[in-house]
DNA sequence: AATGAATGAGCGTTCATTCAT
DNA sequence: CATGAATGAACGCTCATTCAT
């Protein structure tokens, strides 16, 4: 098997057992055993868990903006845009599953130092999406609100259909996840009887 | 003291540093400093760290629990209700804090029986929540929906607006939180014009 | 049993094992494993494998200092207190085995700080006996020579027949060592003749 | 390259790192690394770690020995032979220091095994120096001594003027060396007042 | 009953050694 | 044959848990 294969192997296992057990309950002999591979082996890709696990966040957050900035069009409005890019991002819904467990959970690693790189990468997403908000606000196609919030809640809402609610139930359909945001983002709940 | 007491302070304790550390990066040692107990004191009163981080979980739901309880009443409709749960749930905003962030750190911990735990205090919210929605539905309240999507997600708006948001930027206040709340639940984004 | 039996227990043990095997090359399972105490243990009185070092590093040369100052007369001549403190010092020889080993190690930690906690103890010791060489140059006592050279050879003197020396037959006895430090010190090999 | 080549660069490589890291800190690859070779290709000449330290260390003494035959005379005196000696020695001091460090370096590794080694290697040249110290006691050249301690204090004197004294100071000039050597071999520090 | 010193399983990491290429 | 990627035993250290006091 070539190195590359390998890497791409603990790779996975790693964002696997990252999405699923979170950093610290994720010990290395996991990650090499899933990945079946020697513990050293892992040490021959990345020098340590922490860069392992910055590596992965940041190869999700790439990919996240890549198909975000692939799908958006000017031309387009609000609604139509997050329909789009829901839609996109959605393709790639297990691999996001990762992420977006990461990116809810509050670690708390030993170094304040290793603390941050989650908070910054949530903070370059929602960054993009306040500025898309932002114009939005500025058209008069959305109320007007704190874009922060709003780009904030966007975030948790995908993250909250799209693999928190596994937990509970049978994962939702692609469409059913579309449905929901926009519900929720658009129209509210509110009968318009 | 009383052993009521001493069993009170290490709860009291262990629910401050899960609140502040999460469940791995919170050790034993700290709780019992925390609690100015003995060490072994603990174990007198839980049989382990798993056991101990239950009951505080179960206390909080509890409470939750008994709020809204309190709070909502048959004659109001939905969105009254929720204005009135939330403003009541705000009260004790710092409180909740602690488990809103005990179920974000998600799966924090190896064992699958710990795992559980979470997913069941969730479960009950998330049940309670349905109840509620599938009467106001019934009553032409809310637009049709799946239920427990619906109070699924009023969790994690509710989470997110409590808590995490607080990792970006400082806290909303209480206002801004129920305005969202609403905003998202009720009316949607969307503008009016 | 005490725990400041323990401590000393634990000391024990890591001195004979740093004085056997090294510093690189002894465990802390190993010194465990001599002191008949859990691994745990040692790190309730150390905080590190490098403390540990140091502490037994520490107490060694404070105990020779003592023993030298206890001895030394300034009434007496260079030789008379030779011989003296070589008296002395012989009666804890077995202890102080530890330190000569120690002392001739050409150790590499890890750490280049920890490196210089082995340099630093010998040139308290060659910076004490250094005073004492130059006072007895300006006496007339002993030959003008440079009385860094002479000390350091002094302290490799008695390493070599204290401690070295044991490798090779079975050790010395006290008055051999005595002599064999005068001769080389005082006399030298040549015959008279 | 042929393989004797290789094995000749190994073994410098080798001597270069043990010399400057000690054993245990020398690592493979960094052996591999300054002999420009794979690292496989080490263990193509030597079946592991120690094998390579051994023959390395037998080396030195073959070519220490070496050097003292060629330079003996039997006609000449103890203390001319061990100017001499001293000479040559020094000439090549630098190699030299590879295995006074060495020697220093006691017992830095686990197994008994190779805990002998350098005991082995050790006893070749005290027991050499040992036949010349025999004679010229019988001779009448030196005062009657035990030869076995006068040698190997001899081995260690030398060390310590050598190797171990540039840890303290700069490294001693040769014409330093020798006149301390012959200080405390032949005259003695007392002043002859 | 309350304690905290003692414990050892388990962690992240290193590196001598192996073996497929 | 030469290689270096892969390996896993062994390291220093942490911390949930136990138990003598």
């Amino acid at each position: 098997m070539s190195a590359v294969d390998r890497r791409k192997q603990v790779l996975e296992a790693a964002a696997k057992s990252f999405a699923l057990f979170g950093y610290k309950a994720t010990t290395m002999d996991q990650v090499a055993k899933i990945a079946n591979v020697g513990k050293g082996t892992i040490y021959t890709f990345f020098t340590n868990k922490e860069e392992l696990f910055d590596e992965i966040l940041h190869g999700a957050i790439l990919e996240l903006k890549r198909i975000a900035e692939r799908t958006i069009r000017e031309d387009r409005d609000f609604f139509d845009n997050l329909y789009c890019v829901l839609d996109a991002l959605l393709e790639f819904r297990d691999e996001h599953a990762l992420f977006i467990k990461l990116s809810q959970e509050q670690r708390e690693f030993g170094t304040p130092k290793a603390n941050d790189s989650l908070t910054k990468v949530e903070n370059v997403i929602v960054g993009y999406l306040q500025g898309i908000v932002e114009n939005s606000i500025r058209n008069g196609e959305i109320k007007p609100c704190d874009p922060q919030v709003v780009s904030f809640v966007m975030l948790r809402l995908y993250a909250a259909l799209t693999a928190d609610f596994n937990n509970l139930r049978e994962p939702l359909q692609k469409e059913q996840i579309k449905e929901y945001m926009l519900l929720f983002l658009a129209e509210g709940l509110r009968s318009p009887g």
